[in-house]
DNA sequence: AGACTTATGTGATAAATGTCACACCCTCAT
DNA sequence: ATGAGGGTGTGACATTTATCACATAAGTCT
């Protein structure tokens, strides 16, 4: 069960009012690990608020790879369903459940009702924006700028500060977030081994540099 | 000298007192065409809303190549400049006057006034955010994808789209702007005319088919 | 016109990445 | 234990893009 305590530490800073209205009006639903959260062209009803879990926001092509783009962690909100009201829109992203993932899901009409209501909502939803926003930048640069050695160094260890050292993913699953292939990634691991950076098992993989 | 009327005429939709405000407070700022508006690293004080003109955002490498994001136009604002007063943020991407510009700047201050006093400036604020963000996107979606001839394509279909079929632009700004070089866009380029889509110029082309 | 500057065209070659083929593991189920 | 199925390692080769070198063209200045 959630309590209201849990929602007050995962998103501190709201106001009194609005935590007992995220309880009475807010939607608890429940995704199992590796399920579909959100897919390209869908509809968007409502908010996601993420309480317990990890969801990947993603991209796809043709092919069925999966272009990471970033994770959404307990605490943080996914923008993308942070539409207002009047225009519904359509997403461009996919997300996936990557463990078993609980959200609080906020129907539309509270959404823009909260907004005129409570100055901290508004707040927040700025705040998600903005820190989407300038992990997209991010991501941008990394595509644009660097090759594919750097853009790995730079994914690893996205990976790491979510995961810890030991991060469960496939060289498979790596070169489809990179959009890369698995032989490449494979030998560009193999020599981040050499180089004394992580140890590579079946299946994970370990971070043992600085 | 700028109107009220020109003010209502491109930023639609607003409450009349926000009008009044916005004419009240906010700052007309005039940039050179080719100056620099924005830098890396710069701390953000204040708002801008474009009023004439078109500036161009992009990110830059230690080569000094610059990475096109998207151009803003009379009547958007630049959703980087947006931040909520008590975390005064720093730019991650540049923005130059490819024209002359005209810019009303709203003070921090008022920023944060008015999204809690008019429900018509909040909206925009959040749709300019949400505007900016999947714009972000399609560029993800082209440089993690697709191969150089069809960014390049997608990329001069923009610029068409924007300032009309005869674009003013060298074959060394387009590889700049994607980040390649300037025979590569060259070669492309070739082969569109040879395709019938182009006609290549000095220092620009013209867009004929579709 | 002639000299200069800048934009464009194109071949040859290099570097980065992707693809194919296949070997050699682990792990798990029968 | 053994065979099946994935995950990983690695050479050979293909493709894409970048780089170098240099030719040509178009506009500018005098």
């Amino acid at each position: 069960m959630i309590e209201e305590k849990q929602i007050q530490e995962l998103f501190p800073n709201l106001e009194q009012g609005l935590y007992d209205e995220l309880m009475m009006y807010g939607e608890i639903k429940e995704y199992r690990a590796g399920s579909t959260m959100l897919r390209i062209g869908q509809n968007i009803r409502s908010t996601m608020l993420v309480l317990e879990g990890v969801v990947k926001l993603y991209q796809e092509d043709d092919e069925g790879n999966e272009f990471f783009i970033y994770n959404i962690q307990p605490g943080q909100a996914c923008a993308v369903s942070m539409v207002c009201t009047f225009q519904q829109e359509k997403s461009q992203v996919m997300a996936r459940a990557l463990t078993d993932v609980t959200v609080l899901n906020i129907p539309l009409q509270y959404m823009d009702k909260w907004l005129s209501q409570y100055k901290s909502w508004h707040y927040f939803v700025i705040k998600t924006y903005r820190s989407r926003y300038d992990e997209l930048l991010k991501t941008v640069n990394e595509i644009a700028f660097k090759n594919m050695d750097e853009r790995l160094e730079f994914y690893l260890k996205r990976q790491v500060k979510q995961f810890g050292r030991q991060v469960k993913l496939t060289h498979q699953e790596i070169a489809s977030d990179l959009n890369s292939s698995r032989e490449v990634i494979s030998r560009l691991m193999k020599k981040m081994e050499k180089n004394g950076w992580i140890i590579i098992h079946r299946n994970s993989f370990e971070w043992i540099r600085d």
